[in-house]
DNA sequence: GAGTGGTCTAGACCACTCT
DNA sequence: GAGTGGTCTAGACCACTCG
């Protein structure tokens, strides 16, 4: 018994949602006909469910079911986009401008990717009325055929990824810089040069645990905050 | 059946951590005797036990048994200090000034704490040879009697205010701003007016779900940077 | 070998949701 | 009322740690 019981479990439901089996929203079995059909207990089964529901790959609501979790563009989004006003209320974002190119990959793209070519989304987004986000993702093309074809892209792009791609995004790693606002800055955003930005580098991790996007983010926080909870 | 059990043992333990029944370090009963202490059955006893070894306040080891959470001064530290280096390793920092003092609580301060009168840790913290941090604590007093008289303090706080006084931090809320640095930074930090800082706002509470501490930082990020991962 | 946490079972009952 | 997740039990065996 060197890998758990539960563990097998958990894989194969990974499995059937990056396999497109189950969709976003899809009903999963009962404990106990999921249980069965993989020949464990309705606890062990259970104990599965338990952890990909506290990773967010599940919902489960006692009376209704157990469900794929969907991400859906205007309430999950805020788990991987911090920034909030003084009160603590969400912030939503409207997209501004966009640019989808392909390109080749660059050294630590290639790296991350293992993979030598990617889009490139550029795109500026405002809050309450201002520019105040910069944001450049790299995703790989293979993972995301036709995507330079679908822009201009949704506000929530990892529903996107989910909805259309079957991608579902379950970390992001972030690394936070103060910075002075460029020149590249002030051409896209509302802001004079040299203020103050904070600015995000985020490696984005699949279900399956593949890097699947690369993202660089700047932000004017003014009014605004960049909201973290450490347990 | 309202309340469950294993919430009930859940309860109990933290009541006893906070009454200074179970001091950091201490070991805690087998989960069959402290299910049949509290009238539960072992896998009862066990899911509380592992809820709160999830939160971090305790930490199990197959064949050796269960603990109450120790805040090591070096190893832990780095759960609510989140600088780290281009490669990730975390940077410690170093105390290079120290005030402590005893004053009348702001009105925000009063609201949080319930409370009239705080002390007020000013901090200059170096990492790598540069004093890059600038710190602001602010705790009430009647938690903490007697903080004055204990400067200077240890590089870890959690880990003082846990040995000292009981009080296990559980959880902190930050609110992240880009700022250029002031005068009253240069003053204590190596870094030229106007560069660019995150300030950090933290509140922190307790495993009782008290706010036991208020706390602004400046970071010169520089090399550096606030890592966080989202899931 | 004794004691601990980790896994697993088979079955029971409760609380909730929907029709 | 049927079906679902949530709680709980009593007991079993495995894997690890330590004297």
């Amino acid at each position: 018994m060197t890998v758990p019981l539960y563990q097998h479990v958990y894989d194969t439901i990974i499995a059937r949602i990056v396999s497109g089996d189950l969709g976003p929203g899809a009903m999963l079995p009962s404990e106990i006909d999921l249980g069965r059909e993989l020949g464990v207990s309705q606890g062990t089964a259970r104990k599965a469910l338990s952890a990909l529901e506290q990773r967010g790959i599940l919902q489960r609501r006692q009376g209704r079911g157990t469900f794929v979790a969907t991400t859906t563009p205007e309430s999950d989004h805020f788990h991987f986009f911090r920034l909030r006003r003084a009160d603590g209320s969400e912030a939503t974002p409207t997209l501004e401008s966009e640019t989808v190119t392909r390109r080749a990959a660059t050294a630590y793209e290639k790296e991350k990717f293992s993979e030598g070519e990617v889009f490139e989304i550029l795109r500026g987004r405002s809050i309450d009325g201002k520019t105040i986000v910069r944001e450049i993702s790299a995703v790989p093309t293979s993972l995301f055929p036709g995507l330079v074809d679908r822009s201009p892209l949704p506000n929530a792009l990892y529903a996107l990824y989910q909805q259309s791609y079957g991608i579902v995004i379950a970390e992001a790693d972030e690394q936070l810089h103060a910075v002075l606002a460029t020149e590249d800055d002030v051409a896209m955003m509302n802001v004079p040069i040299g203020s103050p930005l904070i600015e995000v580098r985020r490696t984005a991790t699949d279900i399956s645990d593949r890097i699947v996007e690369l993202r660089l983010s700047r932000y004017l926080t003014g009014d605004l905050h960049y909201a973290v909870t450490l347990r």
